[in-house]
DNA sequence: CGATGAGTTGACAGAATTCAATTGAGGTGG
DNA sequence: CCACCTCAATTGAATTCTGTCAACTCATCG
């Protein structure tokens, strides 16, 4: 549904048709530009839309396009030879997917969700580089906050407890959700056990086992396996590393 | 000793005097510049030497600097409250050093041996960047490896085992000791394996325990414990995932 | 209504951590 | 020059935790 406090444009047929009736356009790569840059933005953007399940691009691609996501959920991974596979994130709405540097892919990515996105071709970007040094400045920091969040999954991974793991899990999807505009309270996982595993370095089992730890403390609820109400968020961020 | 196919300058009091005489302008930051954004950036250039143990900064210091690291080695890493801790990489020379974002270094970062760098101030940078898109477009690509190279970190703390840790840690260093022009060999660890044990999500003692294995199966010797030869290679390659 | 797949739960084994002791190397001072 | 001290690295033993394997529940969908 469509709230009033909210254009709907870019929420029903396909992605907006006009970065200016972008609903998010506040978050997104394009936050920041001035008019100008955002008219040049929107003569090379694509709207793409994803079914769930999709696959953007896989990890050994040429890499012609970035993309920047407006609308559902996708996860960004890589994966072993035999099969295992790690979640390096979930992009949500106005995040920037698909940076590369030698024109290959060094990730994989696919719609957790029914999803949307604006695709730019690299070439034509990187001429309105020359011309907009802003824009290549934008996607310099952008580029900068995921190499943070990066860092600070590394020692996730590296250094935390399953139950570390999950709770900074939790609070930090709420957190984004928040920062979203999105309901809080009962957080939406559109994610399965199974990707939350990936992500953590965790087996499912274990994600699971962790959530029914978690409810049994009164920490959450689970009403649906892919809703979370965090019943007690001190209590949760008092799990995270001291 | 200094070699006779390289100019010594950079390798004995302090660092280089100048870009043009610096031994490893080629892999570092300056690479791909021609020489009018050389002069430039050698005009906003300091020179930094650092003792083993020295900390360069620490994650939450105001971010005014970046670094450019031309001999020895550092660790990048971030701490949780309660010491535990997770090198999110090894610095060696050519690397870059201190990127942030908004301000604050995101993570620490300390010599491990003698060190010297190139200190730059953020403004000056930034400056130049206005002149020279040039530039900042080369620091876009630095910062992009970067975001690839812990992504294929975090797969293997996420998802690798202890043995496919150790073998790729030391393959992946031998590679980079020979892009560096740097005797492969004998392969020096300049870190202590506590500092290895940080950086691949380990214990010291499971670091140490995975060397002898490595060792009694004659895939590597340990004359010195900080120096290793890989005599099998193919047979180190032979325990990453398959 | 049965089938399918995700999620949860249980039992078990194995692997890595923890705790503890030992070895080894480098450095200092007698 | 040697003894001793210190710290890093290694090795050993025990435990605990997480992964593995397997069964079961539940919801959704054909």
């Amino acid at each position: 549904m469509c709230g009033a406090a909210v254009p709907c444009m870019a929420m029903h047929n396909g992605v907006a048709d006009s970065c200016e009736g972008c609903d998010i356009r506040h978050l997104a790569f394009c936050a920041g530009l001035d008019d100008v840059h955002t008219d040049q933005l929107e003569q090379i953007r694509v709207a793409i839309p994803l079914s769930a399940g999709d696959s953007l691009f896989m990890e050994g691609d040429a890499a012609e396009t970035v993309y920047n996501l407006t609308e559902g959920a996708l996860r960004v991974y890589k994966m072993l030879p035999d099969g295992r596979r790690q979640i390096t994130g979930f992009a949500l709405p106005g995040d920037f997917v698909g940076l590369s540097d030698d024109g290959i892919y060094a990730h994989s990515a696919e719609a957790i969700i029914d999803a949307k996105l604006c695709r730019f071709s690299r070439p034509q970007l990187d001429t309105l580089f020359r011309s907009h040094p802003e824009v290549e400045h934008r996607l310099l920091a952008i580029t900068g906050d995921a190499l943070v969040a990066a860092q600070e999954h590394m020692l996730l991974l590296g250094r935390m407890t399953p139950v570390e793991k999950m709770a900074a899990f939790l609070l930090r999807l709420a957190e984004r959700a928040g920062r979203l505009g999105r309901a809080e309270d009962p957080l939406i996982l559109p994610m399965s056990r199974g990707d939350i595993a990936d992500f953590l370095g965790l087996t499912v089992e274990t994600v699971s086992r962790t959530f029914t730890r978690l409810r049994s403390e009164n920490l959450i609820a689970l009403p649906q396996p892919d809703k979370v109400h965090i019943a007690d968020p001190d209590g949760l961020r008092g799990l995270l590393p001291s």
